[in-house]
DNA sequence: CTAAATAAGGATATGAATTGTCCTTATTTA
DNA sequence: TAAATAAGGACAATTCATATCCTTATTTAG
């Protein structure tokens, strides 16, 4: 149970985009370099973070993508379902149902207790997921990231946004 | 991101195998026909349980599998991370290292924050997966499952008990 | 106005993991 | 002694993740 790669490079995108200035976007081209990137599978990662509203993009030269809304107000789980998908880790194909011992039209009433503990665990994982925004993730990179590196990748990025 | 099936399949080998009689045994071949699932394959999920301890085997006729432990002792986690393994779900394949701003030769401390977030939500839910047990989920199972239903699964596995 | 740059997305190829089957071997009990 | 069983190796089928390539429509820079 791996979540794809495609999880990592949305959350470090995010995490650019999120340090971008007012109203500027950053292309898929600059993203994938800046990480060293395939640019054409990245484009898959940031069309799904497209069309779950998180970023907005716009065309043409100096378009991209830009956060659509404040970092304070994205949550990891935001970006992690985005790529991931809402499902449950958890899926129940109901083998209960084939029991010998079960009377013929047998109906079952909801999940069973098997279930339901798996869903309550991938429910604290959602939680602690959504317990962290964009932005807190950026003011601890801030202090982590050595400040020469942390300028020069602002910059970096400045640079190449339109 | 989603579990294998075999997990499914495990948990509930593991809760048949909790109410099985003192000191008997339940084959590969009950527990398949039990829960309608291919017998060679299930197989590989009892081998998994096997080789994390947490069931013993036996050969010959009468022979198969039982705790090895009390089922108050034996908890979801145990069996999860026996079949899916005890990695991170997360794994960061540390891109930031390709950063083009980067001096050479630069080196990380550690990880970062994005793979300490991602790592402390595999925390949480492997944390509730710890806290409960096998006898926990036999107690609530016994108050779901319909009496007659129960009673007549229970004399199904007592008869193919060896 | 025109050309270049871009997002979006369809089609397809590759590789890895999951799922499933089949067979052999050694062991234990009936 | 023979049947039943766990263990596990080998391999096939399927699904999914990864990756590349191409087309289209749109937008801006020049
Ligand atoms: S017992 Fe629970 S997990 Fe198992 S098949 Fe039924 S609903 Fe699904
Ligand atoms: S920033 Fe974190 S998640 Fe990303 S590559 Fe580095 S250590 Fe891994």
């Amino acid at each position: 149970m791996i979540l794809k790669s495609q999880v990592e490079w949305a959350l470090h995108c995010c995490a650019v985009l999120a340090g971008l200035p007012e109203g500027r976007y950053l292309s898929t081209k600059a993203l994938a370099e800046f990480h060293g990137l395939p640019k054409e599978y990245l484009s898959k990662a940031l069309q799904s973070l497209s069309q779950a509203k998180l970023v907005e993009s716009t065309l043409g030269p100096s378009g991209g993508y830009r956060l659509a809304r404040p970092a304070s107000e994205v949550s990891f789980l935001d970006v992690v379902e985005a790529v991931e998908g809402k499902e449950r880790s958890f899926v129940c194909s109901n083998i209960r149902a084939n029991n010998p011992c079960r009377p013929e039209g047998f109906c079952d009433t909801g999940p069973c207790a098997i279930a339901r503990i798996m869903w309550e665990a991938d429910a604290a994982w959602r939680a602690k997921l959504r317990g962290v925004s964009l932005a807190a993730l950026i003011q601890t990179l801030e202090q982590e990231v050595p400040p020469a590196l942390w300028r020069s990748s602002g910059e970096w990025v400045k640079r190449r946004a339109g």
